[in-house]
DNA sequence: GATGAATGAGGTTTCATTCAT
DNA sequence: GATGAATGAAACCTCATTCAT
């Protein structure tokens, strides 16, 4: 029984693109067949077709929409936050918990990106550098309000997302860290790579608390996850 | 005219790994054919196989050499430094001169490693692990000695290797900054992850020359670039 | 239009049987390619991994079904005869009459199963016991009923069906003898291996006629001869 | 130390020979490679073409050296003995003989006679015709002289030659029967299928010895077996 | 006698995709 | 929505053979 009145049943489509980023982030997208994707479905490959019209597009929108919606999930947290401190804390901690929550659609934008070509391939780095160019603003304003002290911003601002998007390929649920945790750690890495003060553990755990709700909420609008219709 | 006494001419073996490595980070590995390589080379791609065994065994070769050649260097900079400001210092110096000076070969232990299988995938875990220890020691190490204050070890460690790693990518000779700005750039931002006091302009330098020859040394003697009999 | 409620057409599969059976025949399995195989079928060599998952396992299912059907036929003959003598010429004159009418499937048993690997080697060598034994069986009953005097029933088998199984090598429908004739001869010609009195033209004829009624009815259900839709 | 004015030093000739016949034995000529027997014999497969112009020559020189060894030996027995059922004994004796002693080149024949090709493949088979008929007028001359009853001369022929040829397969030297016992079986096997009178073990024995002897003469003279320089 | 290096021809198999049903 | 059947293109790899050294 489907959500009445919303999303006009595109279940399988979604399925698809959950099942795709799976098997993408496990084997990597030249690796995995089509077939692969059609069995994880119990459906033959050439019913792919009637949901989109190429192995690329799939990674396309997944990587496409998962760009989006993190980008979106940023910004959110910068105009939120007055203080720069709290600002790039808020940028970690989203950054972090999209890729611990999602893993497998946030890591795809980092390593199978050169699979894309042309057209897609120009939308997702132009995505990809507006998405840069948020952190870099973020560190720049905090060093003109004198409470960041960046080495070199565009560096600093690599950095940071470097390391933040490692989180997608090690987190475990059952790992050592919670993710508050883990969003706590690194918020404080980015703030000493900032040059900046440190930053609370109860700040962090509410910055994580509203990571975690934006995500859900965006998730159930039409997110890949298919939790949409829970 | 081939160096006296030295490796016994493996030219068009070590001319492939050189050629192979420079496609595998333009294409990817799976995106590469042997016929590209081949073509390269101005031979038949049937003779590819006469050099080596299969087109996996390519990319192992490429990928153990340099992660030994790597380890190799850093360990050298733990060694010779007893400071553990010093040491990070080299070791973060170490891993991004190479990683800016043979950018093909050390991202492919990154990019490609998936493409690996069976024993050989196991053998470069190991050394990439064993890698990994010899960062968390050095931090370890700092920290027993107060001078250090890292938030966590093993994610900073993590951190650390993250962001130099990155230098292969977008290094340029002409870029923006000079190869020993960089160097010293990542080296106080590693001090910075760590909790460590910054460490001079002037040190840095010392370091880079250091990693600088020893990198030369190392590929003189049979490295895969080829510079060998320059 | 095919037949109503049989086998839900495999026709593409059973044709690509009939001419793999053919050419396996004529070259040897080795020496056919997929290519003439699929040229045969003017289809492209690519669409016989539609039907088949390997080359392998096309020789295989050739083998194999071949094997059954023969097994199962002089079964039929031993349950049916209870004399030793006419038993005895029943197994060979089925085996004489499946290598004359399908000598393609037939032989390959015999010439292309070091083809084979793994398990369906096991599998096939399996087959080939049983079979063996059940002529060792028919000679050592008429040993013990008196009527047979084997040298050795082993070798006295090995004898029988390595005679019979030329058949399929030689026999020609336009030939010097009838079907009928060589089945004579060769039941005869087992029966002085064994030991034992003769058979009439007769008698044989009646158990010719029910080997091809046998053959005909099997291979309608099923058979990779393809001639169950005529 | 080679043998002193015999034939000039074809020692790596002969080695290759045996190497062929054992590989082509166990895995079929197509399936193996000159690699492989160069690998046997310790040398490069480019060494090969220094002896042998080409893989079809090796197996043709196989074949035709072993046939012609076999016909000899036929002729032999059929010259020396008068008595028809002596002289189909003999044949049968001297077939088995062979083909237990070199079961690789022997069975060679049978088996992949069909890899050779044009003039070669003629060669072969005229030998092969020569041979049936020698069996064929055996069993003539046994029938005009009254002692012999064939029910069909040819099919008879062929049939003792089948069961004779099997002997290669599956003899091994501490196998159920000794070489001696074999050859009595089969004689008298033979003598059944001709409608002769059986022969005694002692004859036999007689048979069997002589035929060891021509054997082991005739492979000192240049036979492939490389015992000739022992 | 032997071999390092190469190659032409071709082998089996994979794969994304198409399209009529 | 789905699929059975097919395919064009190309992938990796094998192999007998050559030839200069």
């Amino acid at each position: 029984m489907k959500a009445v009145g919303e999303a006009p049943e595109r279940e399988r489509a979604q399925e698809l693109l959950r099942v795709a980023a799976e098997l993408f982030f496990e084997k990597g997208y030249e690796s995995t067949t089509t077939r692969e994707i059609a069995e994880a479905l119990e459906i033959k490959s050439a019913s792919i077709y009637y949901h989109y019209e190429s192995k690329e597009q799939i990674l396309f929108e997944l990587i496409r929409s998962t760009m989006e919606q993190l980008t979106a999930a940023v910004r959110t947290a910068v105009d939120r936050e007055p203080d720069p401190e709290c600002r790039l804390a808020g940028v970690v901690v989203h950054h972090v918990v999209m890729h611990a929550l999602r893993p497998r659609e946030t890591t795809l934008g980092d390593t199978e990106l050169r699979s894309l070509t042309g057209e897609r391939r120009e939308q997702v780095l132009r995505l990809r550098d507006e998405y840069e160019s948020l952190v870099v603003k973020v560190l720049e304003d905090g060093a003109a309000a004198g409470l960041f002290h960046p080495l070199d911003v565009k560096l600093t601002a690599y950095a940071v997302i470097a390391q933040c998007t490692k989180v997608g390929i090690w987190f475990r649920d059952d790992g050592r860290l919670t993710l508050e945790e883990i969003a706590h750690v690194y918020a404080n890495l980015a703030l000493r790579l900032a040059g900046g003060n440190r930053i609370s553990r109860k700040v962090v755990a509410g910055l994580a608390e509203a990571a975690r709700a934006h995500h859900t909420e965006t998730a159930r609008n039409g997110g890949p996850d298919g939790t949409a219709n829970a």
